[in-house]
DNA sequence: CTATCCACCTGGCGGC
DNA sequence: TGCCGCCAGGTGGATA
C-alpha cells in the first residue's frame, strides 16, 4: 500500500492532529509488529510532546520537544493510522493506540505486521540503519537527470528494479514505478545502463509527475488503504498501467496492457508503447 | 559485487 | 458452502 505518495500524506494527516500535542495515554497490545518494538516503549513516549512530524523515504518520523529520540514508523504493505476523536473502539489488528491531552486516539492498525517502529537517537539519525543506504529524495533538485544516468551507467538490472531499489531513489514502490515507466514510454525490462540521457529526464521527470499527482489525489487506495482522518485515496482512478492487465492501453495505441512477474512483482507495461 | 529466491504475515479472491 | 492455492502497496537475509 503505502509508497511515497501514501507515506506523505498519512504524515499531512497527522500532523493537525498530533503537532504541538502531548502523549498522555499509549497502549501496545504486542510485543512486536515486523521487529520487537523497544523495551520501555510506551513508557518512553508517555508525556512526550510532539515537535514535528516529517517523511524520509517511506519512513516516518516523529519530533519530540526537548528530547534527544525520535520516532521512527514504517507501515510496511499494510500498515495504517487512524484517528478516532471520541469513542475508541478497538478494532482488529490495532498494535499501538496513542491518546492525546485533547482526548484523541490514533491507532496504528497493521494486518500484515510487516510495518514496525522503533525510537532512536536523533543525534546522527542519518547514519542509522534505517536511513544510512538510502537514495536521494525523488523531489531533490540537487538530484538531477545527469545524476540519474550516472547512477545507471553500470546497472545490468531492468530498470524497473533499479527505480524499486531504495538505494537508488527512494520512495517508489510497485504501483509508482509501473506508472512512471509507462508515462516516459520506456519498457520496464530495458536494462538500466542502456537507458539514454534523454531517456533519464524523461523518466525522472515522470517520476516526479507520477508521485506529485498521487500525492494530490491523496494516494491510491486498494484494499482498505485510508488516510489517518479515514479519507480515501483516489490516485487508482488515474492509473494508466497498474492493475489493467488486458484492457487498452491508453496511449496511442490500439494494445492492450501485458502483465508479468518481474523479480517477483507484478509489472504493468505496453509492449507497443514501452520501448 | 550482482542476481535470485524467499521469508516475514493476514486476508481476499477465484477455481473447483 | 468450504477448502486450496495464489496474490497483495515493502524490506532484508540467505544463497549461488
Amino acid at each position: 500500500m503505502p509508497e511515497l505518495p501514501e507515506v506523505e500524506n498519512v504524515c499531512r494527516g497527522l500532523i493537525p492532529v498530533l503537532k504541538g500535542r502531548m502523549l498522555t495515554d499509549i497502549k501496545q497490545y504486542r510485543e512486536n509488529l515486523r521487529y520487537s518494538l523497544p523495551i520501555f516503549f510506551t513508557e518512553r513516549l508517555q508525556g512526550r510532546v510532539i515537535e514535528n512530524i516529517e517523511r524520509r523515504a517511506k519512513y516516518i518520523l516523529i519530533h519530540f520537544k526537548d528530547d534527544s529520540n525520535l520516532l521512527v514508523a514504517h507501515l510496511g504493505m499494510s500498515g495504517s493510522f487512524r484517528i478516532e476523536t471520541d469513542n475508541f473502539q478497538l478494532k482488529k489488528h490495532d498494535h499501538i493506540v496513542f491518546k492525546t491531552d485533547q482526548g484523541k486516539s490514533i491507532s496504528y492498525n497493521d494486518p500484515r505486521r510487516f510495518g514496525f517502529m522503533d525510537i532512536i537517537s536523533k543525534e546522527n539519525w542519518l547514519s542509522h540503519s534505517f536511513f544510512k543506504q538510502l537514495g536521494p529524495e525523488p523531489f531533490d533538485e540537487n538530484f538531477t537527470a545527469l545524476h540519474f544516468y550516472e547512477k545507471l551507467k553500470n546497472k545490468k538490472q531492468a530498470i524497473k528494479q533499479v527505480i524499486l531499489d531504495q538505494q537508488f531513489i527512494v520512495g517508489v514502490g510497485n504501483i509508482y514505478a509501473s506508472e512512471s515507466l509507462w508515462q516516459s514510454r520506456i519498457h520496464p525490462l530495458k536494462a538500466g545502463q542502456d537507458l539514454s540521457q534523454l531517456e533519464c529526464e524523461k523518466l525522472l521527470m515522470s517520476i516526479r509527475e507520477v508521485l506529485e499527482k498521487a500525492i494530490k489525489a491523496g494516494g491510491s487506495t486498494l484494499n482498505d488503504y485510508h488516510r489517518p482522518d479515514g479519507e480515501l485515496g483516489c490516485f487508482q482512478h488515474q492509473f494508466k498501467v497498474y492493475a489493467r492487465e488486458g484492457l487498452n492501453c491508453l496511449g496511442n495505441c490500439s494494445n492492450y496492457i501485458k502483465k508479468q512477474m518481474l523479480g517477483g512483482r507484478s509489472t504493468f507495461f505496453c509492449e507497443l508503447c514501452q520501448v
